[in-house]
DNA sequence: CGATTGTTTGGAATAGTTCCAATTCCAAGT
DNA sequence: ACTTGGAATTGGAACTATTCCAAACAATCG
């Protein structure tokens, strides 16, 4: 519970990747945990600024990048639409609901996973798998 | 076996959606069942021109979206790179190899299909599921 | 302190795609 | 056949998201 381990979570892992915690990284990062509603590089922009005003749109651009990096965010694409960003670390897919443009992350049980990747043949050694649904979600949460 | 089966059932899609069949349609068609290696607008683009030396890229962008429309292309979309389109119409996922760049189409069984729609929480009611592999492959095929 | 390296910044550049207005093409009706 | 209206195509301009770049700034190390 203390109030910076998040922080220091951040300082910890770009520290292992030779990396400096700036305050432009810290903002960037709070700001994604603070409202994960998958938010564009632009959105992440708009909300860093009312705590750095002075803060770059390229460097908002560089510090997603970073935090992609260190693996504390995974960067969402669907279709051509912008890239979004999401600090949930936990396997899961995302949803994309048509009519509102809202994302919505769909925790993934290790049993889906591992039987979604029993689909590659042999030859191919996968990575990484991103699962993407689109459809309509009814406004629960 | 009749070599204009192809031209014919885009003629029949594309009369179902109310649009004509126009020769550069079908070339843009045609060029996309011939060689399936999922090719970008640009790459079909220049494999059309050869047949159709005026088309426009304009018209390239504009054909495929109405393939995609009308079902018989599916376009492709990894990270931010150029949508790529693929006329295979059966369920199937895709794998992006990190090395060459080269898409495959993986098989789904519908069994499998049926598993990942169940990670869906009740309220979300999706209409398409988007499975992408990215890792290595082996030059099998 | 001074040098070196890492980071941020604003603006220019880029890539992929879409938009638009003008033209061309067709199909239907006379 | 001739017209006319809608659909399709075209070239180029515009747009959007992102990356690149060179200059300024900051932090760390010797």
């Amino acid at each position: 519970m203390s109030p910076h381990l998040a922080s220091d979570s951040l300082t910890q892992r770009l520290a292992d990747s030779g990396l400096r915690s700036t305050p432009q990284r810290e903002v960037v990062y709070s700001v994604l945990l603070r409202k994960r509603d998958h938010p564009t590089a632009e959105e992440v922009f708009a909300r860093v600024k009312t705590e750095l005003p002075t803060i770059s749109l390229a460097t908002v651009y560089n510090c997603l990048e970073t935090l992609v990096q260190c693996e504390l965010v995974r960067a969402v694409n669907f279709e051509r639409s912008p890239t979004r960003y999401c600090p949930n670390l936990r396997p899961h897919a995302h949803f994309h609901d048509e009519q509102t443009g809202r994302t919505y992350d769909i925790d993934l049980p290790p049993a889906v996973l591992a039987e979604v990747n029993q689909v590659l043949p042999a030859g191919f050694d996968a990575s990484s798998v991103e699962i993407t649904f689109r459809g309509q979600a009814r406004a629960t949460s």
